[in-house]
DNA sequence: TTAATTTGACCATA
DNA sequence: TATGGTCAAATTAA
C-alpha cells in the first residue's frame, strides 16, 4: 500500500464510501427484482461498481500489482523475435500464465463489457467446460500495457446476471493511465461525475449484451467447486466482503468532523482534492 | 488495404 | 503426459 496523501486518502474514503453505497443497491436491486426485471438498474448498480473499484484501484497503486509471477520465458527464439518486432520497446518478455495463476480479481456478470479495449488473442475449450475459454489482452498492449483477462461462460443458466466469470491479470498501465485503456476517452472524471456510470451503462447497453451484476468469486468454471487453493487469493473487491481501505471505518467515522461528512452536506472542499491529484 | 478475429499448433506447467 | 495459455498464420470484416 502507498502512502496517501491526505487529499487523495479523503477521496479513496469517499470512492470506498460510494463503492458500498453501490454494492448496497445492487444487492437490494437484485432482492426487489429477481431475473431479469432489474437489469438495467442492476447494471446501472455494477457500472458504479467498477468505476469506484479502479478509482480505490488507481488510488492503492504501488502496493501488489497482480500475479504476473516470474515464469520462464517460452522461448528463446520468440524472445528473439519479440526483441526484433517491436526493437523500440523494453524487452518485456511475455511470461506464460501459469496454470490457475490467481487472478489480479475475478468477477461474475452478465456482459463480458467492462469498458476497457479488449483483444482476443485465443480460445480454448476447457475440460469439463460446456463453453470454451476465451483470453484476451489490452488492446494497447503495444504501449507496454499487460493487462489480460479470461472470459468463462458459466454453465449454471439460472442467472443471467452472471452469465460470465471473468478473471483479470495484471493491471492496465497503457500510458500510466487507466483511462488510456478506456474506450474513446469518452469517460468523465470517474470521481465527481456520476456521468461517469451513465456512458457505461449507455455504453454496455450499446454492445446488446445482457446487463450485469457483480460478485467476486473463486471457483471452477461451472461455477461449482473451487478449481485452486484460495490460498493467495485476495480479491480487490467484493460485494460481500468489507473493504479495509488505509483503515477507514465508515461505521465509525466521526462524520461531523470528517470530510466525508463535508462531502455529503455539500461543504467539500472539491478544488484542493483535484489540484493535489 | 488495414484491422480484428479465428483456430490449430506450440510449449510451459502441474 | 494432459491441460491450459499463448503464438501466429489464415481468414473475415470494416
Amino acid at each position: 500500500m502507498a502512502m496517501l496523501g491526505s487529499s487523495s486518502a479523503v477521496v479513496l474514503e469517499l470512492m470506498t464510501m460510494g463503492y458500498q453505497s453501490a454494492a448496497y443497491l445492487g444487492e437490494l436491486l437484485r432482492a426487489a427484482s429477481p431475473a431479469q426485471a432489474g437489469d438495467e438498474q442492476q447494471e446501472l448498480a455494477a457500472e458504479i461498481l467498477r468505476c469506484c473499484d479502479r478509482v480505490i484501484a488507481k488510488l492503492n497503486r504501488g502496493g501488489a500489482t497482480g500475479a504476473t509471477t516470474g515464469k520462464k520465458r517460452k522461448a528463446a527464439e520468440s524472445a528473439a523475435a519479440a526483441a526484433v518486432t517491436s526493437p523500440s520497446l523494453p524487452v518485456t518478455p511475455t511470461k506464460r500464465r501459469a496454470r490457475g495463476a490467481e487472478a489480479v480479481r475475478e468477477v461474475r456478470s452478465g456482459t463480458t463489457t467492462d469498458g476497457f479495449i479488449w483483444r482476443k488473442y485465443g480460445q480454448k475449450e476447457i475440460n469439463g467446460c460446456k463453453h470454451p475459454r476465451l483470453y484476451y489482452r489490452c488492446a494497447f498492449r503495444g504501449q507496454g500495457c499487460l493487462a489480460t483477462r479470461r472470459v468463462q461462460q458459466s454453465q449454471s443458466q439460472d442467472d443471467p446476471a452472471a452469465a460470465f466469470v471473468i478473471a483479470y491479470y495484471g493491471e492496465h498501465t497503457c500510458g500510466g493511465d487507466a483511462a488510456a485503456c478506456r474506450d474513446g476517452e469518452l469517460m468523465p472524471p470517474a470521481v465527481i461525475n456520476s456521468g461517469a456510470s451513465s456512458f457505461a451503462a449507455a455504453w454496455n447497453m450499446a454492445s446488446r449484451e445482457p446487463a450485469s451484476s457483480l460478485a467476486v468469486e473463486r471457483r471452477s468454471c461451472d461455477g461449482d467447486a473451487p478449481s485452486e487453493t484460495s490460498q493467495g487469493w485476495s480479491p480487490s473487491f467484493s460485494s460481500e466482503v468489507e473493504l479495509d481501505v488505509v483503515g477507514f471505518d465508515l461505521a465509525g467515522a466521526d462524520s461531523s468532523a470528517s470530510p466525508v461528512w463535508e462531502f455529503l452536506n455539500g461543504s467539500f472542499d472539491w478544488e484542493s482534492v483535484i489540484n493535489s491529484l
